[in-house]
RNA sequence: GGCGAAGUGGCCAAGUGGUAAGGCAGAGGCCUGCAAAGCCUUCACCCCCGGUUCGAAUCCGGGCUUCGCCUCCA
């Protein structure tokens, strides 16, 4: 296959680049994880479900990618949390992280390689500090460390900000009398580590009881667990300024070397076109929206914007993704069916066309998704592509001389989306017949056994059976009772066809 | 105020120089006892004003509007 080269949009150099991976053929990725402090919102889920589509892409394209997201599990908020609900800090970040893992797994998201802990990283942070401290980059003050700004030359550089003007709104926040910090010796220092309040959760330290800082986490996790520099370093567009600037602050000083080779951000998810934040309160939690939703449209309806650009998210838009995910879910089931009926017989399609049609389906993705993985322009191949072949096989009983080239555009249309991060081929399963039909064969077609399967059999040769007579009454009938119990009957050339409603 | 992103058909959305992919919704038709699925046809002067160019949604300037970051935030 023709390859084109990976491109990326580099937050900090604000332009696409060819991606050239540092070592030959592997991947190392750090993507920032949540505060566990709630249940994560769809907001969380969009930035989570855009890496976990890059992340599938990079391997489908063969790069044996490490994908390391941590899980910050000591915070001001988890504190607070805990507080008000008469909880450890700990109960809380613990019930809040398997939660979160529940999350990823009910949204399709694939389990990170490493899901290191901020509590259980202390040590390597603590060291990273030293680093700092030694270097000159950082100071302890009455058991605070905060790391110096200005003795970092390239502050700034990712976020586009410049530092002295960044001073200026620091005053008029302090002439507010916000953010007052008199320990500091610059106002654009911030905490490595934060001496410990009585009753918060701390660990010892050179500069006393404490706990870590929230960028230090990220930089001392990335270091550990993929080595300076790593290649791609990815979050939620808000994390570029302080966060992302932070870390890169902190881990260049220390180490004096590159840390993230590239920058990525994604758009934020928005509600009536205002960002959904936690802060904000105008959040929906992604558990909530998938008691009504399936997972598949929610990352459909994700997959049809740019990763980068803003989202709205509402319900309507939800419902015309899973419209348009359905589409493509007919498409193969339609095709499956085909394949099972197939006949010896004389060729009713162009095999090497429909072949040929299946290739450039797949460059066309492969194109669409190396230009900084345009999951949108992708998906359009893929519904072109349903098209042509929905065409092609419209109507058509298909001979056995056509099954390789239908069975392989099938299996291109599924294997695609699975890239996409959405199984298409679920297979229903065999037996999920409820067992009212039983009593419902009973009813009409005098089915006299107990087997649920047979069952639905018996109702569909009395149902053929009705049609042949133009007894529409039970014909409808039959069709009507499955429908109420969750069975859908569908008439094709080949005959009819049941399938269980999810 | 500083920095950044964006304004494409009813809705969403791709598209960075050669006269607009795709999805959803709508209209007409085909198939069908009905329905489902599917097929065919149809639906855009790309926010406004200037400029560059043989040619711009695409480049430049100005304007209007929206959003994000600048404080915890995916």
């Amino acid at each position: 296959m023709e390859r084109t080269m990976i491109k990326l949009y580099d937050t900090k150099l604000r332009r696409k680049v060819d991606f050239v991976p540092l070592n030959e053929g592997k991947v190392g990725m750090y993507v920032c994880g949540p505060t566990v402090y709630n249940r994560i919102h769809i907001g969380n889920a969009r930035t989570f479900i855009s890496f976990d589509t890059i992340r599938r892409y990079l391997m489908w394209r063969g790069y044996d990618v490490t994908f390391v997201q941590n899980v910050t599990d000591v915070d001001d908020k988890i504190i607070k949390r805990a507080n008000e609900e008469g909880r450890t800090a700990a109960e809380v970040a613990a019930e809040y992280t398997a939660r979160f893992i529940d999350d990823m797994h009910a949204a399709g998201v694939k389990d990170p390689d490493i899901r290191p802990k901020a509590t259980e990283e202390i040590e390597a942070m603590q060291e990273l500090i030293q680093e700092l401290i030694d270097g000159g980059h950082a100071y302890a003050v009455d058991g605070d460390v905060y790391f110096a700004v200005r003795s970092y030359d390239a502050y700034g550089q990712l976020s586009g900000r410049n530092i002295d003007e960044m001073e200026g709104g620091h005053r008029e926040l302090r002439a507010d009398g916000q953010g007052l910090e008199d320990r500091k010796r610059d106002p654009l220092d911030f905490a490595l580590w934060k001496a410990a309040k009585p009753g918060e959760p701390s660990w010892p330290s050179p500069w006393g009881e404490g706990r870590p800082g929230w960028h230090i986490e990220c930089s001392a996790m990335s270091h550990k667990y993929l080595g300076l520099p790593f290649d791609i370093h990815g979050g939620g567009s808000d994390l570029v300024f302080p966060h992302h600037e932070n870390e890169r602050a902190q881990s260049e000083a220390a180490y004096g070397c590159t840390f993230a080779n590239h920058w990525m951000h994604s758009g934020m998810l928005q509600i009536n076109q205002e960002k959904m934040s936690k802060s904000l309160g105008n959040f929906m939690l992604l558990h909530e929206v998938l008691e009504t939703t399936r997972p598949a449209a929610l990352r459909m309806l994700m997959l049809q914007t740019h990763y980068r650009s803003p989202l709205d998210f509402s319900e309507d838009r939800l419902a015309e993704a899973d419209a348009a995910l359905t589409r493509i879910e007919n498409a193969v089931k339609n095709l499956d069916w085909l394949l099972e009926t197939a006949v010896d017989g004389e060729a009713a399609l162009d095999g090497a066309a429909l072949a040929a049609r299946t290739q450039a389906a797949r460059e066309g993705f492969g194109i669409a998704m190396d230009d900084d993985f345009n999951a949108p322009a992708a998906l359009g191949e893929i519904f072109a592509f349903v098209g042509e072949v929905n065409a092609a096989v419209a109507d058509r009983t298909l001979s056995a001389s056509d099954v390789e080239a239908v069975s392989a555009a099938r299996d291109a249309i599924v294997e695609l989306m699975d890239v996409l991060g959405i199984a298409v081929a679920e297979e229903a399963a065999g037996s999920a017949y409820p067992v009212e039909v039983v009593a419902l064969a009973a009813e009409i077609a005098g089915y006299a056994g107990t087997d649920a399967a047979e069952a639905v059999d018996a109702l569909l040769v009395a149902r053929t059976a009705a049609r042949k007579e133009k007894n529409w009454a039970v014909a409808d009938g039959v069709r009507d009772g499955l429908k109420a119990l969750g069975l859908v009957v569908e008439d094709t050339p080949q005959g009819p066809r049941v399938s269980v409603v999810a």
